[in-house]
Order: C-alpha cells, then structure tokens, then sequence
DNA sequence: CGGGATCCAATACGATACTG
DNA sequence: CAGTATCGTATTGGATCCCG
C-alpha cells in the first residue's frame, strides 16, 4: 500500500475506531512498554526498573490495556511470593517494527527539534522584547 | 540499525528528552495532522474540514507546536482575506513514512483489537455474574 | 511481589465569544 | 479567514495506603 493510500484511509470517515486505537497506541507508557518487552517475558517489578519514571499505577493500567487489546500475554505463577510475567503476543510482536520506527525517528531528530525549539523561544522572546 | 539496538536507546537513561518528544508526536492529533499535510499546503480551513471532529483551538495548538519543532512552515498571504498554508518541512516529511506505518498497523489489527477487547469485556462479565 | 482503591494536581480538550 | 481569550469539564497521572 502507497502512502498516498494510507493518507486517504486515515482520514476517512470510518476513521473514529481507528483513531481511538492509535490514541492507545500512542500514549505516554505504551510504546515503552512494548518496546521493553521486545526481547522476552519480563516480571512486573523488572518492567518498572527498566522504564525509569513510571509509577505503579500506569505501569498496571497501560498492561491491563495492552492485555484486553491482546497484544500482551499476562502469565501468574502460583508461588510464594508471586510472579506475574508478561510477554507480547504475536499481534503485539507485529507492533515492534512500526513501534521501534517512531522511536527511531524520535531518537534521531531530537538535537534538531531542540534546535527548532530554542530559536522558536528566541524568536518569541525578541517579538516580546 | 538493529531492533534490539533501538530497544536499548529508547529505554536508556538519556530517553527522558526522547519520552517528551515521542509524547508530542503520539497525542491525539499530531499524527492526523501530519498524514493530512502529506501530498500539498493546506489552508487552516481545509485542514479543519479534512479532519473531522478537531476543533478550532487544538488545531491552532498542534499547529504552533509543529512549526516551533520545526515540523511544519507556515506562510501568510497578504491578502484579503487572509490565507495561511501550511505545509510540512523536510522534516516533517521524514516522519510521514514512520508515522504512516504505525497508522498502517492500527488500521490492519482493527478488527483483532476490537475482538479482543470485547472477549475481555465478556470475561469480565462472567467473572462478576 | 503484584496490584487494587482512593485522593488530588495538572493538563488536555471542547464550546463559546470576540477580533483584525 | 484565521485566529486569540476565557471558561468549564474530562481525562491523565502521580502519591499514598492497603491487601492477599
């Protein structure tokens, strides 16, 4: 499919479903979590340390989301004390490469869109000034 | 570069710049705006028009942010009445195939999402009943 | 250890009214 | 036409406490 196609998908008028899933998608914790969990199962607490500044509590949300979506797997072993291990599914498997290209993106062009940033600002500032 | 090697970019330390800027990208319009810009300019009354359901004020907002990243040009006619066109930078540009390929899987695992949600829900329900 | 429940602050967003 | 300003609501997310 052209990107041309694309364009003209995401815009038509069915497009609410799908911009409510791409809102999810996109959120804060999402993409990092499912970029955390690319390599294996990993344990809730694990989870939490390798994505510094999420709390507890989105930490459980953005799971729970992604396990209803069925991109992620939730796996409660019955020992003592518990284990809870999540891993992605195939469908959740499928996001990684369209997930780790935004990223990409992101990660390169971060020094010029700091740039942009700062001559913006000045430029506001001397419109001020 | 690899998967794994984005993985470990995203989640390392340094990423607290990244998380804000993926986060700008990823909110509810940017993407839509951007798919929007792809082919030409587009004038601020058009834009509103090909996304429906935007309103004045969070078009206004995403746009500013676009142009102060450096994402989007915005050119003044002196005319009247006043026409104002938008359209994206080189760099904005260079973000169209990333963000169209995530675009591209939200639309494709539609119907599996969707199915996957309403199984939880029925879940649920069980649990409760 | 994993996570539910509650409270509270920040902010994102929409609706409306007004302007050059 | 292309915004800005203001207001009110809804959502998001962190902090904290508690529980099996």
């Amino acid at each position: 499919m052209s990107d041309y196609e694309h364009t003209c998908m995401i815009r038509g008028d069915g497009g609410k479903t799908l911009r409510a899933i791409l809102d999810q998608i996109c959120n804060k914790w999402t993409l990092l979590i499912v970029a955390t969990l690319d390599q294996s199962r990993v344990r809730f607490t694990d989870l939490q340390h390798q994505i510094p500044g999420i709390s507890q509590r989105m930490l459980t949300l953005t799971l729970r989301n992604l396990e209803r979506d069925g991109l992620v797997d939730r796996t409660v072993h019955a020992e003592v004390p518990p284990r809870v291990e999540y891993e992605l599914t195939p469908t959740g498997k499928s996001l990684l490469p369209p997930a780790l290209a935004l990223a990409g993106w992101a990660l390169q062009h971060v020094p010029h869109i700091e740039a942009s940033r700062a001559a913006y600002e000045k430029r506001s500032q001397a419109a001020i000034g």
